[in-house]
RNA sequence: GGAGGGAUAGCGAAGUGGUCAAACGCGGCAGACUGUAAAUCUGUUCCUUCGGGUUCCAUGGUUCAAAUCCAUGUCCCUCCA
């Protein structure tokens, strides 16, 4: 068996689940969040500090690692896993996000998508069966189906196309998908519409995929309130047997009404970007290191932390890293915020296993905002 | 002793009569970041009661107008003795 879900318990008066996911004899339970190592790599990380975390799965990304160093040399490497020294569980995104973030140059067909790549402006032609093939041969225990990721600000119309266009490429996809130890996802679309995401729903699940995930959310400033509504309106279509994977979302605010909402997995860039950029994740709300205010305080980051950053070094520190460019600085700060969204989806399976996860969510909103729900 | 060159905002450095409260870089102070073209990007950085006020080594002068021209002084640098 591949993958396999098991559903574990769900919370009393919501949505929210307590699940165990099996991939290649790995388990780990969920909610669950899933570090970004776009290129191979989670960002200052060792794959070992990846495991501290105690992070259940990562994500690595098909485009990129397609362009450098190209899947047939990671193939030739025994798959990704060898080599980049990680043995736990890879999902690999399949590029469809990329064909939104290089919209400038991008030219969408039924056939698939012309881009210029972004390292040297080659003209890039990239399809559903080709991004199949590319993670058949990196060997990640999760491939996802190529989508086109709309804009928030796409009309109806041009959703409408756009998720027809997506069911056909991940009916394309699954057809060519032939690596027998890897899952496939499909990817549920729809913008904030009610009726386009449970059509894309209803018509991905009939594919019967491995599992299925929510995207084409928290796109260019859209709004919270549309994210939880696309998200509403997309998992009461999806079977209960099945992993449900929220793309690209990570603050932990949108984790926890994820969550509440019946997501299981969760991946997103924030913890790492946040990291490089001083910025530090708590429970009294983002903090950041740069501020002047932290230049004598030698305490850690978050007492109650269990990393290895919170339990060694104190944010005096820190910020004198972060003024200096030094790369540890963010590593130390990466290691902290990804612990800390893990640890969040470790409350919230406590949360779950106690029915009251909508306390917890009050009480995390209480602490975060200060009392003021943005 | 002789001959040149230079002093501009926290620092470096443009500007050589008006469009200059003064480019740009660094540093400082903040902000943004949600399937990573992101160790990136944005704002701000003389004072202000937001009307304005006071600046470009100092003092005096020329001019309707000076960071910019002239004189003197102070300090710094280079070269020749």
């Amino acid at each position: 068996m591949k993958l396999s879900y098991e559903l574990l318990k769900e919370e009393k008066h919501t949505k929210a689940r307590l699940g165990q996911i099996t991939i290649r004899n790995k388990t780990f339970s969920t909610p669950m969040f899933m570090p970004v190592g776009t290129q191979a790599t989670v960002k200052t990380l060792s794959p070992e500090e990846v495991k501290e975390a105690h992070a259940g799965i990562i994500l690595a990304n098909t485009y990129h690692l397609w362009l450098r160093p190209g899947e047939d040399i990671i193939q030739k490497a025994g798959g990704l896993h060898k080599f980049m020294n990680y043995d736990g569980p890879i999902l690999t995104d399949s590029g469809g996000f990329q064909v939104f973030s290089l919209a400038n140059s991008k030219d969408i067909s039924e056939e698939g998508v012309r881009f210029k790549n972004h390292l040297n402006g080659d003209n890039l032609f990239l399809t559903p069966e080709k991004s199949i093939a590319i993670q058949n041969k990196l060997d990640s225990d999760i491939a996802m189906s190529f989508d086109e990721c709309p804009p928030a600000s796409a009309s109806y119309e041009y959703l409408q196309n756009s998720i027809e266009r997506t069911l056909r490429w991940a009916k394309r996809g699954k057809e060519v998908h032939n690596n027998p130890n890897q899952a496939l996802f499909g990817i549920v679309q729809g913008g904030p519409i009610e009726e386009l995401r449970k059509y894309s729903a209803i018509e991905t699940v009939k594919l019967d995929f491995d599992g299925y995930s929510i995207g084409g959310v928290a796109n260019d400033g859209e709004d919270k309130d549309a994210m939880y509504k696309a998200i509403e309106y997309s998992i009461p279509y999806l079977p209960k047997d099945k992993i449900r994977y929220l793309m690209g979302v990570g603050e932990p605010i949108d984790i926890i009404e994820g969550v509440i909402r019946g997501v299981d997995i969760f991946d997103c860039v924030l913890p790492t970007r946040l990291a490089r950029h001083g910025n530090a994740l708590t429970k009294y709300g983002k903090i950041n290191l740069k501020n002047s205010q932290y230049k004598e305080d030698f305490t850690p980051i978050s007492p109650e932390c269990d990393c290895y950053t919170c339990q060694n070094y104190t944010k005096s520190y820190i910020k004198h890293l972060i003024n200096c460019n030094e790369t540890f600085g963010a590593r130390l700060l990466s290691i902290h915020n990804i612990r800390f969204l893990i640890r969040l989806t470790e409350e919230l399976r406590e949360a779950i296993q106690n029915d009251n996860i909508l306390e917890y969510k009050d009480n995390f909103i209480k602490n975060y905002y200060g009392g003021n729900n943005e």
